[in-house]
RNA sequence: GGGCGAUUAGCUCAGUUGGUUAGAGCGCUGUCUUGACAUGGCAGAGGUCACUAGUUCGAAUCUAGUAUCGCCCACCA
């Protein structure tokens, strides 16, 4: 082995191995365990989230299969309608050509030529990561089978009477010409202006001022509102208003929609360009009035003047106009909430347009029921108010999109206009006995993604084909058993595969939702491409240098002016690029980061720090492997108590592990590890069994340490794996033959069982500990030459302190640097010596006539003020006759013996600083 | 306006049903190239647990309130 950790050099060959070893397929043995990658986009590219989430994931899967679970992990990837669509779009026109010269048939032709080539990136990209998944069960959203299942869905849906199709109000984009989902748009407070308009009354009585952020949407007026108890406008109920520019007569109503301290108090009601005003028209039976074409400019139902204006441009005209006839009464800036759509970043319009939407009441009782009979758990559990209180207010879904890319849905129309729902247009005619001779077209919407993602799974487990089912696990994979994602999808997706795997198959999805924390930038900034801030999971890996990092976050940027600022930045805090770190120190890393509700700030250092953490457990390794030699190890059990004591401490660390993963606390399991490989296996057990490794006068032990250097090791990749599986694998593969272990791969070894600490052992280990602690802290703290070995006595040793110095002299002696341990008497003076207590004892290191009094006497009055504190603390708990009476007496008991020891303590060391000053006087 | 979360060492974070003198990593200080490892060893320094009041023998931990920050949801034209 080489002498540094070089993950480079092993993981690529690793993912190789175990995929062509066929050992992450499902064993078809075992109790299932079943995790469902959420599908990312076919467009993307790995980033920060998903490389954090895959590695939970992964992590979990892995620990299941070495538990012999039957562990599949379900991947595949999501066609992503709007942003493939974009993608391919941009793509077109890099090349100089137009969308729109493309036929429907054509387009979509390109699509999935695109796909073909560059669908396959963030799975290549996940393999890298490690991810563990059967790859031969991929699936596509788009795959015959679950388009096969979104038609079912969809039609059987309708035949239920929860599809409908109809003229609504919904947020649409005007530039992608589509409608998008309330979830799809982003509110932002933006600054806007309120203008106030009069409109005057048609008998001339006067007029009424009306205040609005969209002054166009005038023409669309129906009629103007105001509070019915508002007595200021009691006498305008029922009266008509002339509405300006048009010169159409509207009427005032009464609605208590209106806010009557607002402004005027009274509202222009445009049922057709506004949610709210929908409604109030619909209350008062009034016909919307559309004024936009799907473009957003102004259509033939304004007056001429307008028509064919930008909506932008047609609120200056406005403006202007209605000034010009006196009727503008105020101008003002006015903080706004501006709908944007989240994929091109437009204003969006509600817009009347027919649309398909499936009804929500009873699904949506479905979907809370599921939640809160705990049927689906969230971890953590408080996501379950943020999900209770969507499902309490769920509207209709939206599920048509005027796109191309996507699952076409499956209605016919015929020249009337009636529409026909099948699953086929044989089947249409069929059903309702069309004649070939009737002309049918299909509805040109596709349904929206999510429509797709909500049947995921059961759609990736074969449903709706019962062969199908049968030969891909339905029944056994299903429920799955948790689900990994983030906050920003419950609604999205979470949600509606409750509500749609429960209505159509009577199960849940998964039992379990793990709600991870988002990956933010080293300031707690989301990473963005316009803020420049991203990091590639692939760089953190592979490393990068800094002018490629600058240039990779400065290319094709929206607004080119952020370049200079993004590089300074970005400069500043990569001067040298960033290292390579290696995917398994990476994962290790997010693992260690995955608190419970709290979003993570992504620090480098942390990545390092883990990186040397595997270049301790490579190094540790090389010296077990050293020594564990190239063939079989004899066999036998090593009772030795610093064996026992390992194997104590591998236990605990086990037992932490197992009970941190089952409550989805990979940090805490990634600290265990830590830990114990580096605080209690490196730092201590590699050094005390030096001696039996190398002196002579120890070889009768070194057959059994030497084997139980290699179990503990073997244990203990074993329980790293899931989260660092190639270093660990690559290491493992070298135990095999000491070990005699017969199995192929860690990949597929067993995960190993935590046993019952040994606490006389741990208790014996602690004492050597603290001894050689003590000894080494004087040693420093009085600058005594680190390299020269001195004389240690002993005093006041009890007889449990005589046995053990004993036992355990020879390796106090050798990792405390100590040339002879002497028990002396008590009442031998310890003026000339440094004083270090040890638990019951006094270890005296002789100073040998170099006394730097004033030294030692600063040391000891450090260890005084210390034992002082703890005693006082003691002493005024002690005192409280409350506390004796109420507290358990255990606590009591401890409190006292701390007490005792303190005393002790303080008395030791005043008499030591006596002595010595009395010395030096 | 409603909801959720956060506030612990210079920085990033642990702290499990209340019970030592509140821990870790990074950074910092000193020191050491000892036959696994300088991506290292050893030894240190560093905190009024945001604030206030309460419950309790005992509070970082429980309760109420305050402050600051963050996120989600919401129809004020």
């Amino acid at each position: 082995m080489e002498k540094t950790y070089r993950p480079e050099a092993l993981e690529q060959r690793w993912t190789e191995t175990w995929e062509a070893s066929g050992c992450f397929r499902p064993s078809g043995e075992g109790e299932p365990y079943c995790i469902l990658l959420p599908p990312p986009n076919v467009t993307g590219t790995l980033h920060m989230g998903h490389a954090f989430q895959h590695t939970l994931m992964d992590c979990l899967i892995r620990v299941h299969r070495m538990r012999g679970r039957d562990t599949l992990w379900q991947v595949g990837v999501d066609h992503a309608g709007i942003a493939t669509e974009m993608v391919v779009t941009r793509q077109i026109e890099a090349e100089g050509g137009r969308r729109d010269e493309y036929s429907r048939d054509d387009f979509i032709a390109r699509v999935w030529q695109w796909k073909q080539e560059s669908g396959s990136t963030i799975t290549a990209q996940m393999r890298r990561l490690g991810a563990s998944a059967d790859w031969s069960r991929e699936r596509f959203t788009m795959d015959a089978g679950p388009s096969e299942a979104v038609i079912e869905t969809f039609v059987r849906l309708h035949e239920q009477g929860r599809i409908y199709r109809g003229p609504r109000l919904v947020n649409w984009d005007p530039v992608l010409k589509t409608a998008i989902s309330d979830l799809e748009v982003v509110n932002h407070e933006e600054q806007g202006r309120l203008w106030s308009i009069r409109y005057p009354r048609t008998d001339g009585q006067g007029d009424v001022v009306v205040a609005t952020t969209r002054p166009e949407t005038m023409l669309g007026d129906v009629c103007v509102a105001v509070h019915p108890d508002d007595e200021r406008y009691t006498d305008l109920v029922g009266r008509t208003l002339t509405l300006p520019l048009t010169g159409r007569e509207i009427p005032v109503v009464a609605d208590d929609y209106v806010d009557p301290e607002f402004g005027t108090g009274c509202v222009k009601i445009t049922p057709a360009h506004d949610f709210n005003d929908w409604e109030v028209g619909e209350r008062h039976g009034f016909d919307p009035i559309n004024i936009f074409t799907p473009e957003a400019r102004i259509n033939d139902e304004a007056p001429e003047a307008y028509r064919g204006l930008d909506r932008f441009d047609a609120r200056a005209r406005i403006v202007a106009d209605l000034e010009a006839e006196g009727l503008l009464v105020d101008e003002k800036p006015h903080a706004m909430v501006v709908p944007r759509g989240d994929r091109s970043g437009q204003i969006i319009e509600p817009f009347l347009t027919d649309q398909w939407f499936v009804k929500m009441d009873d699904l949506g009782r479905l979907g809370l029921e599921t939640v809160e009979n705990g049927d689906v758990e969230f971890v953590p559990g408080n996501w379950i108010n943020t999900y209770r209180h969507w499902m309490e207010n769920l509207q209709d879904w939206c599920i048509s999109r005027q796109l191309w890319w996507g699952h076409r849905i499956p209605a016919w129309y015929d020249a009337d206009g009636n529409v026909y729902v099948a699953r086929s247009e044989d089947e249409a005619r069929e059903r309702h006995g069309i004649d070939a001779a009737t002309e049918l077209r299909q509805d040109s919407d596709v349904l929206e993604t999510w429509f797709s993602s909500a049947l995921w799974a059961h759609s990736t487990l074969g449903w709706p084909d019962p062969e199908r089912m049968e030969a891909e696990g339905f029944d056994r994979y299903l429920p799955t058993s948790v689900l990994v994602t983030g906050f920003d999808i419950i609604f999205f997706w979470v949600a509606r595969m409750i509500m749609m795997t429960g209505h159509f198959t009577g199960r849940v999805p998964f039992e379990q939702v793990y709600i991870t924390g988002l990956i933010r930038d080293r300031d707690g900034q989301k990473m963005s491409k316009s803020k420049g801030n991203v990091l590639d999971p692939i760089d953190l890996i592979d490393g990068i240098d800094i002018d490629a990092l600058v240039e990779k976050r400065t290319r094709a940027l929206m607004q080119p002016k952020m370049k200079a600022a993004i590089e300074k930045h970005t400069r500043e805090e990569f001067p040298e690029g960033i290292p390579a770190f290696g995917a398994d120190a990476l994962r290790f890393t997010f693992a260690a980061l995955a608190g419970h509700g709290r979003d993570i700030k992504f620090d480098l250092s942390r990545c390092e720090g883990y990186r040397n953490f595997l270049n301790k457990l490579w190094n540790a390794s090389r010296f077990v492997l050293m020594h564990a030699g190239e063939e079989r190890l004899p066999d036998g059990r090593d009772d030795d108590v610093v064996a026992r004591w390992i194997r104590s401490r591998l236990d605990r660390a086990i037992g932490a592990v197992d009970e941190a993963l089952a409550g989805y606390r990979f940090d805490l399991a990634a600290r265990a590890i830590y830990e114990f490989v580096w605080n209690e296996f490196c730092d201590w057990y590699l050094e005390l069994v030096k001696p039996e490794l190398f002196d002579d006068a120890e070889a009768g032990r070194r057959d059994a340490t030497r084997r139980t250097l290699a179990e503990i090791l073997d244990a203990t990749l074993r329980l790293l794996h899931p989260f660092a599986p190639f270093v660990t694998e690559e290491i493992w593969q070298r135990l095999r033959t000491p070990l005699g272990i017969e199995g192929e791969h860690l990949a597929t070894a067993a995960w190993p069982a935590a046993g019952t600490p040994d606490a006389d052992a741990e208790a014996d280990v602690e004492w050597l500990k603290t001894v050689i602690s003590g000894v080494r802290s004087a040693r420093t703290e009085l600058n005594l030459a680190p390299g020269k070995t001195m004389p240690l006595m002993v005093q006041q040793a009890g007889k449990s302190d005589r046995e053990r110095l004993d036992r355990f002299g020879d390796r106090i002696r050798r990792l405390a640097r100590l040339e002879s341990i002497e028990i002396v008497p008590d009442d031998r003076d310890a003026a000339d010596c440094a004083v270090q207590l040890a638990g019951d004892m006094r270890l005296l290191i002789p100073l040998a006539g170099l006394v730097d009094v004033e030294e030692e006497l600063a040391r000891l009055g450090k260890q005084l003020d210390r034992e002082r504190k703890g005693l006082e603390s003691t002493e005024k708990k002690l005192a409280n006759e409350r506390f004796v009476a109420n507290a358990p007496e255990a606590v009591v008991e401890k409190e006292r013996a701390r007490n005792a020891e303190h005393a002790r303590a303080v008395a030791e060391l005043e008499a030591q600083i006596e002595k010595l000053r009395a010395m030096a006087d």
